[in-house]
DNA sequence: GCAAAAGTGTTCATAATACACCCATGT
DNA sequence: ACATGGGTGTATTATGAACACTTTTGC
């Protein structure tokens, strides 16, 4: 029992559960965990840990990514607390959910294999321990508004990369197809990618241009991307 | 210790606080609470307590809600937790932020004094303990998210009001004006509202309509009502 | 030359903003 | 009759959706 001067005594695990988020070969993943304790031994469930005493939740989380990832620099932002007393039948656990943006080419694979984990495209996802899908909701909840009101994609794609591939998370992410010609101009006008010389041809004979983000732009734009709703 | 199946002790207390907000005389109110036990005994705080062994932390906010304002309808939605090791010098404690709004002319009035708590307009608030200024400037945050997308007011405004009420409420809330006519046609073209027989002279001569929520309305609208950021 | 994707331009519908103007009435 | 807020209408501009059209190049 750690030390307080409240005239309460503790009564709850502390956890931590992260919806980690890729994005590979035009689909949005999510990297899960094959469970290795009781209950519910085998089963897949979110990449999760316990909180520790001297640190905070989002301490633990980025140290849990970090564990099963190896990358210690990736976008990571609270969803919600879930604490159904029932929701672990192991106990009387609370468990905070965190959502991450990882980018799938600079994650360490030996890790991941290592951790018996592995990537799941959101649509062929197998079936989650607990309320693990009720956090996953919450999550792609969260995630769309994100995407919906900035533009995300410096975390999920490669370092350079085509308006198609973009486009593609973006209908990954909303799961709804954006007119080519309008969403090239939407994302256009934010003015926070910089056009690259090189072209990727496998596309098209033509070639599409690669882009890149430009450095420190993101507080420059303040209009929505997507309007949902 | 409660009991579990896991390897793990408890190390952290678990608490609420609520942030909540009423609206009277055009300004935006704030109710908080003279803390009764050390550390910080005496300084304003919000409204807090702790969570329970068989309790949800939204039961826990409920329960607390009802104890200070007599109130068990109100609208409630969770924030989130705030965990740096040190953020109360009383012990490791960690606790989940929620935002409550509630009808002032419907709360228990004596309840509240005998609770040594009041209402504060937020323009002149006094320094809060802890981390709770942090927690209200995140609630602020998710209600001005909620009111952009949709029309608040019902939780906050008696059940009948004006137009130029809802107006002012929105103008608290968003701290800018918005243009008288632009506004209720806005507002009119949700057809959320229910115009009433009845007139306020108090404001004019000519006097203004009441105006109430129609019934279960609050699904058939999905526009947004401000664009804000 | 043609197919296929890249990229640009045009049109139309809708929504946000600014603001003019009439209305009702207590003093 | 006039000042005051209530309420309505209109012109202007900005934005989004649909889609036609031009460009490039491997085959």
């Amino acid at each position: 029992m750690v030390q307080n001067i409240y005239n309460q005594s503790c009564t709850h695990l502390l956890a931590v559960d992260c919806i980690i988020f890729g994005y590979l070969q035009d689909e949005l993943k999510l990297l899960l965990f094959k469970r290795r304790i009781e209950p519910a031994k085998g089963q897949w469930s979110l990449v999760g840990g316990w909180v520790q005493d001297n640190e905070s939740v989002e301490d633990a989380a980025y140290r849990v990514l970090y564990g099963i990832t190896g990358l210690k620099d990736l976008f990571l932002e609270q969803v919600q607390v879930f604490s159904e007393p029932d929701r672990d039948p192991g106990g009387r656990v609370l468990s905070v959910a965190f959502y991450a943006l990882i980018r799938i080419d600079k994650q360490d694979e030996e890790l991941i294999k290592k951790n018996s984990s592995s990537w799941f495209a959101i649509s062929k996802l197998p079936k989650l321990i607990f309320d693990h899908d009720k956090m996953l909701e919450k999550a792609l909840e969260k995630l769309r508004k994100k995407a919906s009101i900035e533009l995300i994609g410096r975390q999920l794609l490669p370092e350079e990369f085509t308006i198609l591939q973009l486009r593609k998370l973006y209908s990954a992410i909303f799961q709804r197809e954006f007119d080519p010609g309008n969403f090239r101009k939407k994302i256009m006008s934010t003015g926070i990618l910089k056009r690259l010389d090189t072209k990727d041809k496998s596309m098209s004979k033509k070639g599409a241009y690669y882009y890149t983000y430009k450095d420190r732009s993101e507080d420059l734009f303040t209009d929505h991307i997507v309007r949902y709703l």
